[in-house]
DNA sequence: CGCACTATTGAGTGTATGCTCAATAAAACG
DNA sequence: CGTTTTATTGAGCATACACTCAATAGTGCG
């Protein structure tokens, strides 16, 4: 009976838009970014659909950013991961990621890149991010490969090459993981003696 | 002004049954399995979306089996243009397969496996054929890959392994190209040289 | 030819989507 | 304390979806 509870919350613009994009990232990473709608948002945020409208141009426009958002994080969060453990030796930041990129746990976020993927065809603003993100982790896992293979081992263009395999691979063992299909879960394993090849690695080494 | 326009083309339900599989399976590949909804089927088949309805036990099912459809398709016309090339040489059916399902012009179908990963958390069955055709494609791959190792190189469960991996590559590598990301398209020479190294081939053997 | 069978339709229900807009109420300000 | 500003809502529009069901009209059979 006391203020607490006022018929209407009234918020300054900028809180607004924050609680709404804390609110869309966490729809589509709990129930992917289809299920990102005006009043799926409105709900959990407490306010009505209306509102949700007036702060973004376009829900093409809000499912887009937030794609961008869940993804440019768990680039920057691996990355910060991955630069903690770099210093023991040059191979080591790249075995973290591998172990990281695949092992379980990742479904929700597997799950928003495939509906970023689905979803592209019919919202070019995502198709856009989606683009954006990929070449992102591409020069990131570019520059990691060629410095775990060691000075002058790999030319640019190889290491983009390399990298340009290890995503592929990470995307399509991840998605096979999200769709239940594990034949014999060796994935960091299999992915491992691939790179310990392409990068003249002395086998054994990445798979530790 | 002929009899050839009755009001209404009544025909039997196996052949309208086969005109609503056709259409169907048109509009997935031309516009993904999300535009495969019971007005698209009706508009493309020249009836109304009861009648569509009335053929079908739901739009899940339609969809789960235009999935099936597609892609056990898919398989068996890759299975029999690797079969007629088998013969030259041990290794030529593999390298006919990577071919075939690397060297583009196979967006439709790459578009219909992502949709087909995407609807799979609504549509259990479709989950199901989804995991099914995965696994019917990984055994093939398995084969093809025990066979071209060549008698004795590889073990059933190293084969299995290589086949999860190259079916992960080929499945990256193909979304990724579907969505305009091509960091210099020698996806077919990449994937050789990895494959060469599981299968102890002599290098060059694959990427010719 | 006329009748029975059934493939097909028209009309409609219920739900969900994004989005608009005038009205409302909370905060800020003089 | 009254006035202005504006964040927020209620109501509603237009669209699209799957699905139901009684009515309709081809088609083959007797």
């Amino acid at each position: 009976m006391s203020t607490d509870a006022p018929k209407r919350a009234r918020k300054t613009p900028a809180e607004r838009a924050a609680e709404i994009s804390a609110a869309a990232r966490a729809i589509a990473l709990g129930e992917g970014l289809h299920a990102l709608t005006l009043r799926a948002v409105a709900d959990r945020v407490g306010v009505t659909a209306p509102l949700v409208a007036h702060y973004q141009p376009s829900m093409d426009v809000l499912v887009a950013e937030t794609f961008r958002a869940i993804v440019a994080d768990e680039l920057a969060e691996v990355g910060a991961h991955v630069r903690a453990h770099i210093g023991r030796d040059r191979v080591a930041g790249l075995r973290i990621l591998l172990l990281t990129l695949l092992d379980g746990g990742r479904d929700d976020v597997t799950a928003v890149w495939v509906d970023g993927w689905s979803l592209s065809r019919r919202n070019p603003l995502l198709a856009a991010a989606v683009r954006d993100q990929t070449a992102a982790w591409h020069t990131t896992l570019a520059s990691l490969v060629l410095a775990a293979a060691g000075l002058g081992v790999l030319s640019n263009a190889e290491a983009d090459r390399v990298a340009a395999q290890l995503l592929a691979m990470v995307d399509g063992l991840n998605t096979h993981a999200m769709i239940g299909f594990r034949p014999g879960n060796a994935n960091v394993a299999l992915i491992a003696r691939t790179l310990e090849h392409e990068m003249r690695l002395t086998p054994g080494t990445l798979a530790g």
